[in-house]
DNA sequence: CCTCATACTTACATTTTTGTTAGTACTTAA
DNA sequence: TTAAGTACTAACAAAAATGTAAGTATGAGG
């Protein structure tokens, strides 16, 4: 939980409300949502698929990174009435609409990596 | 100064090195560089045009954020040996090569903010 | 000699993000 | 009755990012 009146929560909510940029950038950011964005672009998948592919994420980071993206309206959650369960993680429309832009900071990223590779 | 053996740290060299869209947002991301770097899109800025842009920033993360920055070859710094001192700073033409990326970023950020005061 | 202006440093404190470990609930099938 | 499978929670700990306050160097101008 954030502390709604730390200097730090004050600059970031002043900036996110008026900078474009800064706002899209905290929507997308942090350490593992690039990865669950970049998965699901391919289409729904289900909890234990994300976790798989994402090496290295504990349960809690992925479910605080989903509920996040989630609430964000990027992603939508899925749950059948099954057990053992089933929940699928799925892009919103408004997540969709990221695609472009998303493959963009990918390919200008792959780009300087295969620069910074070759040096 | 990052810890080379967390597990954190592990988790970010291994997901910078593969996902281009990590790499792209760990140059540009974080609480000051997506001001810094839209204020110098419209061309070169001395320290403290910056500083005062940049509302509620304080010295020292003004200069980590440019140092950063010039670390990763997207800024210049430029020093002229006057007194007081006077420093611009530019960007490269690394960074540049990201102005349509970071107007994108921009733009679908000013979008869903506008749509957020709307509802 | 003293102040001003500029672009910083430094030491420290706080806040936020990320990671670790162990546990939960629910049914089915052995 | 006991284990297996899935999608989580909760309490705690470590690390990283950000913020605060004070100080530095330089030469010009009064």
């Amino acid at each position: 939980m954030r502390k709604q009146s730390s200097t730090n929560t004050r600059n970031k909510t002043a900036i996110d409300a008026h900078c474009g940029m800064a706002h899209t950038l905290s929507l997308i950011g942090g350490r593992w949502k690039p990865g669950i964005l970049m998965r699901l672009l391919g289409g729904r998948l289900r909890y234990n698929e994300l976790r798989k592919a994402l090496v290295g994420i504990s349960e809690r980071m992925l479910v605080l990174q989903l509920r996040e993206l989630e609430k964000d309206g990027l992603i939508t959650r899925i749950v059948y009435a099954e057990v053992p369960p089933r929940v699928e993680y799925e892009l919103t429309k408004d997540g969709h609409s990221m695609q472009k832009l998303l493959e963009s900071l990918s390919d200008w990223g792959v780009k300087r990596l295969n620069r910074a590779s070759n040096a």
